[in-house]
Parts: C-alpha cells; structure tokens; sequence
DNA sequence: GCACGGCTGCGGATCTTTTG
DNA sequence: CAAAAGATCCGCAGCCGTGC
C-alpha cells in the first residue's frame, strides 16, 4: 500500500493522511488529479505534487531506500506488498550481546541460505548475497540484528528498505518475544529441537565447540532456519491486519485506499 | 546495558472560517 | 478581499517500557 500512502510527505502525519483518504484520495494519482483538498493548501498541494511525482519516480527504480528515508520507522511495513518479490528475511544467532555472531540466515520466501562462524561466514559472500535485495525483514533487527552486522560486518547491508516485525507486531498489539507471538497467531513450530533439551542457540553454539559434534551444530542450524522461515508467514499476517486497521480509521471509504495493490 | 518505540504534554506552524 | 480568530495537528523533548 505505498502508492496509497502519503505519510512520508513532510508534515503529513497520521491523522493529515486519513484526512485525505477521507476526500476520496486513495492513491498517489487521486492526489495529483484533485484540484483542492481540504486541509492543504494551493501552495502546499503544489510542492506535494512535485514530491509525489518524485515517489512515482523512485518506485519505478525500485528504490526502497528512498521511502525508508521518508517514512517513519513504524510504517516501513507498507513497503511489503510491493517489495515482497524482492525482500529477505534475516535472523543472526550470537552471544556476547551480538559481539560474537556465529550465524546469519538468510531467506528469500523460497530457500534458506545459512552463514556459520569459521565456515562459510565471510563479509564478501554475506555483502553478495544481500545485494539482491530490496527490502529486508527482521524480527527486532533495529537494535539487536542490524547494528551487530553493521559493526562487525561494516558496509555489507546494501542501501534498502527495513521492516522489523517485533515493532509492527507491537503496533496490532501483539507483545512479546518472536516464539510467543508465533504461538499466538497460530504458526507451529517442531517440537523436535525441544527433545534435544536445547532449543537454547547459545547452548547449541557452546555444545559444538566443545565436543566437535555436528549434531549440535545441525540443530543451531534448523533452529535458525525455523525463525527466518516463520518469519514470512508472520509478516504476512502482520501485514493484512495493519493494513486492514489503518485503513478502517477511515469509515465513510467504502473502497479504501491500497485497492491499487 | 543497549537501542529503539510508545506515550504525553506543549509550542507553534498552517489551514479554515468568520466577520465586516 | 483582508485580517483576525479559531481549529487542527505536526514534531519535539523527556521519560518509561521492552526484547535481545
């Protein structure tokens, strides 16, 4: 639904956009068309139409990065249903406190690419592999993920858009860690890892390296594949309802914007 | 502990309405 | 048409809550 949002116009906010929604204005062309609209000015409309001319511009680039800019960090989810051919979902397993990283999955909606500490885990391979990518989705990468990776791996994280699931979760009152929240909409996990008495990756990570068995390193491996798989069809129901109670803010729409995706 | 978002109240910018 | 009053709402700062 970004072509019908115009939160990422300066000193549009919440309630401004709903106000436009609420005149009819639906997508970016509605605006462009309209000859006034209430509660912007001639003079305003004017430099809003030059920057919606400009997003029109930039979504046919595909650059997420330029509406990751503008867009307040709660609403990247919008970016989704356009970007979602092109995003990737990504979860690091560490300890230290991100200091020591000892895997980065990766998933691209079909196959799991798996990175692992002295391994396959490099900064070229992890740089070529993201640079693929329009979008990447995390579960709290905004303070735990991303800037572990961008200290420790600086400059592989190409320019492009991020939703973190935890805060979009948040915003439809979902709380809670990622394995809660699972439960809570219904996605299943195995319950194999738990048998092992070490659904814990730290635990799993230590187990390796002490005893050199693969096992261990296996079941780290299925567990990190766990989450960054679950994390599509999290976002996917994630992405319906925020869709579906920002739009219904606006009750004398009857089509509502975000028709046009 | 860190990094981030949510909440709240306030100031001020901007648009609309009113009035003559 | 112009000016003033009124309404709306953005954005900031400070504090608190939260998952990793």
């Amino acid at each position: 639904m970004i072509r019908s949002s115009f939160i990422f116009l300066p000193k549009i906010s919440n309630k401004k956009e709903q106000n436009i929604w609420k005149q009819g204005i639906n997508i970016w062309d509605d605006f462009l068309k309209a000859k006034n609209i209430k509660g912007i000015s001639k003079r305003a409309k004017i430099f809003y139409d030059t920057k919606i001319r400009k997003a029109i511009e930039e979504l046919k680039k595909d650059n997420s990065y330029y509406f990751q800019k503008l867009l307040p960090n709660t609403e990247t989810w919008r970016l989704y249903e356009y970007f979602k051919d092109e995003c990737c979902f990504l979860d690091i397993e560490s300890y230290e406190h991100g200091k020591n990283i000892t895997i980065i999955g990766l998933y691209d909606g079909f196959e799991t690419k798996t990175m692992v500490k002295n391994m396959n885990l490099d900064m070229n391979r992890l740089k070529k592999e993201l640079e693929k990518y329009k979008l990447l989705i995390t579960f709290n990468g905004s303070s735990h993920d991303i800037p572990n990776i961008n200290k420790y791996f600086p400059e592989t994280i190409p320019n492009i858009a991020h939703i973190d699931l935890r805060h979009a979760c948040n915003k439809i009152g979902l709380k809670g860690g990622l394995k809660m929240i699972e439960e809570k909409v219904g996605i299943i996990r195995p319950i194999h890892l738990k048998a092992y008495g070490g659904d814990n990756p730290i635990d799993l990570w230590r187990a390796f390296l002490a005893s050199g068995d693969k096992e261990y390193l296996d079941l780290l491996v299925q567990y990190n594949e766990e989450d960054i798989v679950n994390l599509k069809p999290l976002m996917e129901i994630v992405y319906k309802k925020l869709k579906k109670s920002t739009i219904s803010k606006n009750p004398t729409t009857l089509a509502g914007p975000g028709t046009a995706e």
